[in-house]
DNA sequence: TTAATCTTGACAAAGTTAGTAAGGATTGCG
DNA sequence: CGCAATCCTTACTAACTTTGTCAAGATTAA
């Protein structure tokens, strides 16, 4: 159970961008200078993201990245989508993957489990944007509850 | 970001066993056909969740396993972390693992981020015990939020 | 034209997963 | 006792995933 590196290092690295590309486009070479990556696996993970619409690029000479919209409306959801494919817990429901997949009734209770865990994390990952990252304000208020007044931050 | 199988297929057979073991101890044989598992694969399951303390081993003929506490008090976060280890989003903030440890501040805002993610997976995952399961009734609150009236049961 | 960038695809070392296999130890029962 | 049922332990391996590296190309600003 486990959000690759790759995800990890899109993110951050995103976070970075999105503090940055007001100037104008940050290329990959300053971004894995600030955040210390390879610049090769930069590559990778920036052709993901712009094929996922995430981010634009600007090819040549002073070209690089920019956000392809708000900071506020690109979620940390969408950012692992598009590097480590959708959340998932367990296959045992999803039948077109090599693993067998459960036997029992549709309605297997650990089946629910694993199902209800994955829309939380969903959930919670959806609610926040790269702007809450920037700003270092995010908390893990569930959308489905909104009667929730107090919020929960996360500082440590 | 999966559990394992050896998680998934523990914590099946754990409710099985929880709902056959007050007639006495179960054999794996049986525990095997039930929940078409091979047997091999569960003497392994079984062995690690034998040291974890969630079961206990009557050895010789006529043995088997039996639940070593009641099955409201096994939790499914104990289930996971005897035979997957603890849930782990990120290992950035885990020095002892080979992968690079990330070398921004101890503040990290997504290292703060996945931490959370943790702390509430594993909250939820301690809420739900094998009785919960066998009886096929629980919900997602969160153990943090205790306000909340209306429970909200995930049945599909 | 040239240097700075992005683009694309191939490749590989290391680690993890999902089991299989084999032999041993313990005990109930006839 | 002796044997069958059962747990106990360790070793092994094929397939897959992760985490990158590398190299050659395309595009564009200056």
């Amino acid at each position: 159970m486990n959000i690759s590196t790759r995800g990890r290092y899109g993110l951050r690295a995103l976070v970075e961008l999105s503090a940055l590309s007001r100037e104008g486009p940050v290329n990959l070479r300053d971004l894995s200078e600030k955040q210390k990556m390879s610049i090769d696996y930069l590559e990778q993970i920036f052709n993901k993201l712009k094929r996922a619409g995430i981010v634009q690029s600007i090819r040549g000479a002073k070209g690089g990245y920019v956000l392809a919209t708000n900071e506020d409306e690109i979620t940390v959801s969408q950012v692992i989508n598009a590097l480590d494919g959708p959340i998932s817990i367990s296959n045992c429901y999803n039948p077109n993957l090599r693993e067998k997949s459960c036997t029992g009734p549709a309605t297997c209770v650990t089946r629910v489990l694993w199902k209800g865990l994955e829309n939380t994390i969903e959930s919670m990952l959806s609610s926040i944007t790269l702007k809450d990252l920037r700003q270092e304000k995010f908390d893990f208020k569930l959308k489905r509850s909104r009667k929730n007044g107090k919020k929960n931050l996360l500082r440590s």
